[in-house]
DNA sequence: ATGAAAGCGCTAACAA
DNA sequence: TTGTTAGCGCTTTCAT
């Protein structure tokens, strides 16, 4: 049987709104009453019901965390980390899986709106049309992904391949195949810009494979296709898939990095372990989850005040990328270099 | 500026009474009337508030999940399993992450109890004496972990070492090394039990090497220590040790299987991209998500109807596991056998 | 089948 | 500094 304000209003001979201020103004309260309340609270074992109070302020002290796949081993280091930080600061998460399907994203934000401040995107597809629908119900912050009127944090992917590229270029590759992710992926088609651009500029002949889901069956899959398209080295929209790819090409009997270089995208903890050890392109996704959390409650509060003025509507935060050089990457084989 | 229920009474002429029975009892509501509410809620955008209606009803239809590390691949699996079981039943859940710290757990589970109709537990740190408390206030149950007058779900790791033990058995080892996993946890303890049990009645040595952090780092660290024990395989806590210690023991020298066979449990996914492929025991993580979510939304509906009845209280599902054998296990070394 | 009224736990003016 | 009052959005008797 939890106690209400009353009972504790009751134990102390105040009146409820004593007590009411006690827990969000405690400044407004004389110093005696107010130890005298927190120690009836303690003893009652009271807590504030967020929910009444939700009900009155209009803010719920809870945020949604909207993701394609909790099980993707890309996403659970982003969700920690944001968990964390609404937890320090007072808030409770909610974390809701789209399974991939970004239909149900609008469903999902609409179902928690009621009960959050304010919702991180985490379903790096597109599809912008009908989240402007949303927008104005509930605070939206989206991660690898733009949608108008959206602030967002953004990993730079991009630049990573960039890396990646310049890496395999200085080993002396020519020619890289792009194992491309899944369409409609916001991320992918940056990647696959960013590549055959820089490929270009760099006399680097690029070969694309996909798109493909973005998983290491697919890399098991077209291990075979990659080795036929010549090229001395792969880039992978993921690890998942650069791994499902190390698996494939070890049946088939070909040596990374000596036969083919392999490079990922995301360090998720399992490339460490792989054999070859991956090298890959590091996601922050750690700190892209505090990112998102910080943006949305700056957004939140300052929602009031900010009418038309320069809010951080427009907010688009970039968090660096960097190559990490592990194993699967060599030197390009003679035979094949140029 | 999300529509209430008055917005949908005004528009419909009806009472708020009616546009509420519409949603929670809609038998009750002539079907014309009916479905002229629900147009207007559609075209309203309308949802009814869950804040408002658990003020009232005392149900909130949110539950929590607790887990001692969200980024610990063992858990993914279980929150997205629980997740959609919910989900399914019309629940939202709320994360949170004890960080391994089993004092905070307690204080989660206070903090989330206005908003939730219970909480699945799945932090496996023994440590029960607080939790007596928290009973009452909030449905429990717990996964991994038994605690007295909480309904749980268990994995029968001890099954699983006991298949391991028996599959070394068989390929002729006779001294197996214990790498015993963090001091109070509840499973570690049982299986450490059981795999001394069964090697006693079996003729089989073990060498007990523990309390140990369940980390990949611990197993890279304690491979020399292992190896010293003279030991021909290995059954490590958790597949993050295993790992670890196949690491350890690659920059050694030692092979795997052939020097000294590894055995893990859980089979988180990482454990298939290792080299050698893992051989260890299955934990069935989502389905114990979804079963504690099972029980804890039964023992919710049964709660007003049991009194003192026999409700769900003492329940404890066990799960079973399976041995998932790979590469890393092999005969015993001839030298070592014995 | 529908309406009227009370109240869930809390906060936020306003008064005192 | 504290009390009074009204009301957030909803459900749930009890009438009608």
């Amino acid at each position: 049987m939890p106690s209400t304000i009353r009972d504790v209003a009751r134990a102390c001979d105040v009146h409820v709104s004593t007590v009411s201020r006690t827990f969000s103004a405690p400044h407004l309260v004389n110093a005696r009453t107010r130890a005298r309340i927190l120690e009836a609270a303690e003893r009652l074992g009271y807590r504030p019901n967020r929910a009444a109070r939700s009900l009155v302020t209009g803010r719920t002290g809870n945020i949604g965390v909207i993701v394609a796949d909790i099980a993707n081993p890309f996403f659970p280091p982003l969700i920690k980390a944001a968990e964390q930080q609404a937890r320090a600061r007072g808030y409770h998460v909610f974390v809701a899986d789209t399974d991939e399907d970004c239909l149900v994203e609008i469903d999902l934000i609409r179902e928690l709106a009621k009960q959050v401040d304010g919702v991180v995107l985490c379903s790096p597809r597109m599809g912008n049309t009908a989240l402007g629908a949303v927008r104005g119900e509930v605070g939206l912050v989206a991660v690898n992904r733009v949608v108008p009127g959206v602030p967002s944090v953004i990993m730079d992917a991009p630049d990573g391949a960039r890396q990646a590229l310049s890496h395999l270029t200085s080993l002396g590759h020519r020619q890289v195949a792009l194992l491309v992710g899944p369409r409609g992926s916001w991320t992918s088609a940056r990647i696959t810009r960013a590549v055959t651009t820089t490929a270009r500029s760099s006399g680097i002949t690029v070969t694309v494979s996909g798109p493909h889901r973005p998983t290491d069956l697919t890399g098991r899959r077209t291990a075979a296709e990659i080795v036929r398209t010549g090229a001395s080295a792969v880039l992978a929209y993921n690890d998942l898939m650069a791994l499902g790819l190390l698996e494939g090409l070890d049946s088939l009997g070909v040596r990374v990095p000596q036969d083919l270089s392999v490079v990922g995208i995301d360090d998720i903890p399992m490339s460490r372990f792989a054999r070859p050890h991956l090298t890959t392109v590091a996601m922050p996704t750690a700190a892209a989850g505090r990112a998102a959390v910080d943006l949305l409650l700056r957004e939140e509060s300052s929602e009031t005040t900010e009418e038309e003025g320069g809010g951080t509507r427009g907010i688009r935060l970039t968090l660096p990328t960097t190559l990490v050089i592990r194993d699967s990457t060599g030197p390009a084989p003679a035979g094949r270099a140029g």
